[in-house]
DNA sequence: GAAAAGAACCAAAGCGCTTTGGAAGACTCT
DNA sequence: AGAGTCTTCCAAAGCGCTTTGGTTCTTTTC
């Protein structure tokens, strides 16, 4: 059932039945209720082959996904993607993953604006001066950067946690708890969140005259096994720290297996507070010492995502507004006084 | 630069400018490499909207995403998307996820399909019967099942692990290790694959003359708490078992921290083997004690279901083959003789 | 009561591609 | 040389929608 079918059985032209069921107004009312009606009737569902190309909308959202067989996607984005798919579809819209070779985004995101494949796209894990952002908004596509870059001439709207307020605050929680050697258990500095949550440490520290030790700070991929070798090494030290700060639940896995390793207690010997992006699959309460974290539900910020991206095709939002979320600290049983 | 533009320049028809672009033997080779070569210097790419108008091809592959509040997408989605993805970047086709009531799939299948919004589609995590499966297959738009779906009157195209098999070879180990209380903690029973693995426990121990005792398997989302809760309540029994099979590596975590609560040593009081679908994140051989696996990569799953789609969509794969992969049993340090 | 304004509808022109159904010229065959 | 066969190209008809630029009435305005 076309247009062009529906149209002739209701003895009016395509354009008043195109425009009965867009709503324009230049339509009376009784014609388009019987539009409508007849249209449901017949369970007429618009070409959106052949709508995408008269207006050049799609219902999609885009994002570029990088691959390669040495390319690990982040456990987070599934967990992003439940939010941003949950808003998504309340609104009809679907996702697009464009799979682009992890060392050569551009010609991806050129040819997804070129060809009009979707409305808007986001962008995640944003590092320092990203090019896809300076590249995305000089295409002149919708866009919302989830996270943010820095050190770009030009604003850009974004959705982003506040990294560096957790990060403080924690750091803040253990000085205040005694301990004066700290270190940083971080996701990869190339990418932003981890360079916030390293300055939010440091201001912390320095705010007491303290900083973080040569050495007391790791910035590697976000895996178990990344958290234990980063513990290991950093208590193996002479100058071993008292307490860790550390980017991210699975790798706190890694960093309670190592002080078990080496006979160290939680909080006893150790204190320990991990970032915590709310995963249905593992808890921070339900660490064998439960572990205090900063919190702030990834889910919610692709729903977020999503919205805004919704809002800015429909042209319901412009310019560059960022927002930045603020953190919760949780504490649990994973943070004690340092040892006298 | 569009096609009447490109073909103008170059005093054809838009017909064999077009041809030229897309293989036609009618078209003289001279020409052919002077419309290449002109399209390539001024950038020339056809715009798919138009052309999926026009041939109804969309390059594109479809999931319908299960979503809502209270819906988890699964962390090994995010592996077999890695897979995916990488072949499908190399075929350069997209990925569309249609975000979906979890409840009411079959609305957006049919929508997906009705609009031609895809050229295929895979089907993921299958039960018995599973209406997906017949849905898609009277829908006439070719599909992959990643794994099996049972008790459905006609064949259809699947690639799948041999579930069974493994956690028979599984069982079949603690069993010559002199155990004779297994118990199986298992994702969701409701799903095929989980319906597969209880069987090959089963199977194994009937060839012994064992049985899975009353309420030693256990059917759960595979959460870390799950597996924690589970591990307990079976550990606690009085007729606890010395054994354990288990769906997956992250529940696993929460069985080795019950053993530890409860004092139990692995493999001193307890075997535990669990089904690994190898994570960069997690991995086996880093647990505390090195957990014995039955493996297999979800993401060469993922790069294989890609494959077959595409083959299916360009017409070089058809019938209802289904296949099933082998799975390894790689024994490591978590499974030890029974206590006499 | 004529002119202007408004309401409701329509024919047809895109959007940019593929594909059908030729057509013109060059070649082969008898 | 005339008929048939290739080879190579083209004009035009879709694909199914939106949108431009009307037209035809009916209603309002002075």
């Amino acid at each position: 059932m076309n247009l062009k079918q529906l149209s002739h059985m209701l003895a009016l032209s395509q354009t008043t039945v195109s425009r009965a069921l867009n709503g324009y107004p230049e339509v009376n009312e009784e014609t388009r209720r019987r539009v409508i009606d007849a249209a449901k009737r017949h369970g007429y569902r618009p070409n959106p082959s052949a709508r995408r190309l008269a207006t050049g909308k799609t219902g999609m959202i885009g994002y570029v996904l990088p691959t390669g067989t040495t390319v690990d996607i982040d456990p987070h984005f599934v967990e992003f993607l439940s939010g941003l798919g949950d808003y998504a579809r309340s609104h009809e819209l679907d996702l697009v993953l464009s799979p682009a070779d992890a060392d050569d985004q551009e010609t991806t995101y050129r040819r997804i604006v070129a060809n009009r494949q979707v409305d808007a796209v986001y962008i995640s894990s944003p590092r320092p001066a990203d090019r896809r952002v300076a590249l995305v908004s000089t295409l002149g596509i919708p866009f919302i950067v989830h996270g943010r870059s820095e050190g770009l001439d030009f604003d850009y709207p974004y959705t982003d946690i506040d990294n560096e307020g957790a990060f403080h605050e924690a750091a803040r929680l253990l000085v205040q708890l005694g301990h004066r050697r700290l270190a940083l258990i971080n996701g990869d500095d190339r990418e932003t969140f981890a360079i916030h949550r390293e300055r939010g440490v440091r201001r912390a520290l320095a705010a007491s005259g303290l900083a973080l030790g040569e050495g007391h700070v790791c910035s590697l991929a976000m895996t178990e096994e990344n958290g234990y070798r980063a513990a290991r090494r950093l208590l193996e030290r002479s100058d071993a720290p008292t307490a860790i700060a550390c980017s991210s639940l699975i790798m706190a896995l890694g960093v309670v297996r190592a002080a078990r390793d080496l006979g160290l207690t939680i909080p006893g010997d150790l204190s320990l507070i991990a970032h915590d992006d709310v995963f249905p699959w593992l808890k921070p309460e339900n660490f064998s010492v439960p572990l205090s974290t900063t919190r702030s539900p990834i889910r919610l910020a692709g729903a977020r995502v999503a919205e805004r991206l919704a809002a800015r095709i429909s042209g319901l939002e412009e310019g560059a507004r960022g927002e930045v979320w603020p953190v919760d600290l949780v504490v649990r049983g994973s943070v004690a006084g340092a040892r006298a």
